[in-house]
RNA sequence: UGGGAAGUCGCCAAGUGGUUAAGGCUCUGGUUUUUGGUGCCGGCAUCGGGGGUUCGAAUCCCUCCUUCCCAGCCA
């Protein structure tokens, strides 16, 4: 009988309100329902990570649901690709959205029907002013707006032409359906607000029954009154349409009204996240598609290698609030290593090769070591690596002239060769530009396994690649797509800012062969290296391409650099 | 110059009148290590400015400053 109480407070402003509701006995059934509401006009990017997590989060914390609800109410924009695809991001999260799986869409014979009530207690009418037109009555930032003439027009009227506009008889851009409520207000989503317009197109779920379509402002709150949701979640711009919310819910004949709530959405330096950058990239053909693994679009991050769980610890990390930020990029690299350490195999794979070649090694031998999968596993498995006479190594494992606490690879000391052999190079061979072709070494017999009896000391390992029992494999270096903190902050276009170096292809690189067994979705780690993943798009039987998820932290490369090396 | 919001360490972010002002990332010392990885130990803020209230303020009041959002028949 453990009488320990678990008080854990409230880990953000949201969690405190529902917790509050729920202490009040505010929320119905003492469920909270929250929702996801994408428009199907694009794919998920790592933002709305955070505000997925957020709401499906919420749900399952304190025991409500979440709906996943798709805003489509704009049928030029909207496309049964970004539906799909927006479904398999939110499965890949992990997150269940079960039944509950709705469209905007679903309720426009119900929107349509408030609209009608509206119109006959004169609180909407049929506004037959232009585009322009409706602009300049608006008003400015500072000046308020003027009533249009159409205003007082009979209800009856307004009734007939609504009816007329759902029946296709108006031309788009003719009149729209508007909400009275006040052209003074400060507040320009309050300056009678349109609530329809006419749009002669194809919608990807009800086709042509419709050629009217229902605003975000009157659609959005209805649907969450509808769905019973009780706490309709949404980013900070949208703070200034809380008014027009709590308009629309409170309509007569609309129950459980809902509470909107506004968080900062997720922003990360060295990024960028709005849909129209990320949608203009790959027009341009810049990247490989929406899920080119540099992209920050879920596919993107998926193909790239990094997990779901560490996107959710990062979302987690990065917290919920109201100030607007930027989160480091840090954050994210260093999440994904932290959890990728924990599951990523280990396998030796040389990037840039140079041979070793030990010339006191029998030349026809092949001796197999064990090379542990994960030493971060107590309970891992092993696998054997077959050695040789000749080897590769990773060209920068090997100086000529080692510069101050370098301890790897050079003529006359002794380095061990992971899992095998301690091995002291000799001799370089150079071609004739003097470039270095191999590097000659022996080797301690006594070392084997990568430890010798008298317990001297090596201070450098390194790995490597049999030249004759590895693999070719190719793999593609990914980095930051843009190589500025801001991008576009100095040219005001982001395009300037591009990463010339964001997408490297080594198409020798050599691999242990036990790198054979692997399929799309294992974490790997070449040691050394990084992590890496086998790519979903371009690897086919007959060659495996990888990508690199991210690098491990490198200290003597800062090292390097502050040497100025 | 209208309205809405935000300002706590380089980046996030707790804190809701009495705390030595949490924690994470970054950075940085050291240590362990058959990955210059990992792990482990340590260092790193007086709260946008200025007034005031109070025995006592990041927390309350006043004032100033800075930043962001809003004038789609987009969401």
């Amino acid at each position: 009988m453990d009488e320990t109480v678990e008080v854990k407070a409230p880990s953000n402003f949201l969690e405190r309100i529902i917790e509050d509701d729920l202490a009040a006995g505010k929320v119905p059934n003492n469920m909270i329902i929250t929702r996801f509401p994408p428009e199907p006009n694009g794919y998920l990017h790592i933002g709305h990570i955070k505000s997925i997590c957020l709401n499906f989060g919420l749900a399952e914390k304190y025991q409500g649901r979440c709906h996943l609800r798709y805003d489509d109410t704009n049928p030029e924009k909207e496309e049964l690709e970004y539906i799909e695809s927006i479904k398999r991001d939110i499965s890949w999260l992990g997150f269940d959205w079960g039944e509950h799986e709705y469209y905007a869409s679903d309720y426009y014979g119900q929107l349509h029907q408030i609209a009608v009530r509206l119109i006959k207690e004169g609180k909407a009418f049929i506004d037959e002013l232009s585009a322009e037109e409706l602009k300049e009555y608006r008003g400015t930032l500072t000046e308020v707006g003027k009533n249009s003439p159409w205003r007082d027009r009979p209800i009856e009227e307004s009734l007939a032409l609504f009816e007329e506009m759902r029946q296709g008889k108006h031309p788009e851009g003719s009149m729209v359906l508007r909400a009275k409520i006040d052209m003074a207000s400060p507040n320009m989503n309050m300056r009678d607000p349109t609530l329809y317009r006419i749009k002669f197109a194809h919608h990807v779920r009800t086709g042509d029954e419709w050629c009217i379509y229902p605003m975000y402002d009157f659609t959005h709150p209805i649907s969450d009154a509808i769905e019973g949701i009780t706490h309709s979640i949404c980013t900070l711009e949208f703070e200034d349409h809380r008014p027009a919310y709590d308009w629309a819910t409170e309509i007569d004949g609309i129950d459980h009204a809902p509470r909107q709530y506004e968080f900062a959405r997720l922003n990360i330096n060295y990024m960028v996240m709005s849909k129209r950058r990320l949608l203009n990239l790959v027009k341009l053909g810049i990247v490989d598609g929406w899920d080119d693994p540099r992209m920050p679009t879920i596919s993107g991050i998926r193909r790239r290698g990094y997990s779901p769980e560490s996107m959710k610890d990062f979302v987690g990390r990065v917290g919920v609030a109201k100030s607007e930020s930027v989160v480091d990029y840090s954050l994210l690299e260093f999440c994904v290593r932290e959890d990728l350490n924990k599951r990523a195999k280990r396998l030796m794979v040389v990037l840039e090769p140079i041979k070793l070649i030990i010339d006191n090694y029998p030349e026809d031998r092949v001796e197999y070591f064990d090379a542990v999968d994960n030493p971060e596993d107590p309970n891992s498995p092993s696998h054997p690596v077959p050695f040789t006479r000749e080897l590769y190594i990773e060209a920068e494992d090997f100086a000529e002239h080692p510069p101050k606490g370098y301890h790897r690879l050079y003529i006359g000391n002794e380095v061990r060769l992971k899992y095998a052999y301690y091995v002291t190079p000799t001799s370089v061979e150079k071609d004739e530009d003097g470039n270095i072709v191999a590097v000659h070494c022996t080797y301690d017999p006594a070392s084997r396994g990568g430890a010798t009896e008298d317990g001297r000391r090596v201070r450098g390992t390194s790995h490597w690649v049999s030249a004759s029992e590895g693999v070719e494999i190719e793999v593609h270096l990914y980095d930051k797509l843009f190589a500025s903190e801001y991008p576009g902050q100095g040219t005001g276009n982001y395009l300037d800012d591009l990463n010339p170096d964001s997408h490297v292809i080594v198409t020798d690189a050599k691999a242990e062969v036990e790198i054979l067994k692997t399929q799309v979705g294992d974490y790997l780690q070449f040691i050394r290296n990084g992590y890496f993943c086998l790519d979903s798009k371009h690897s086919d039987e007959g060659r495996q391409v990888y990508n690199r998820t991210v690098t491990l932290r490198d200290s003597w490369a800062r090292m390097k650099q502050k040497m100025g090396l």
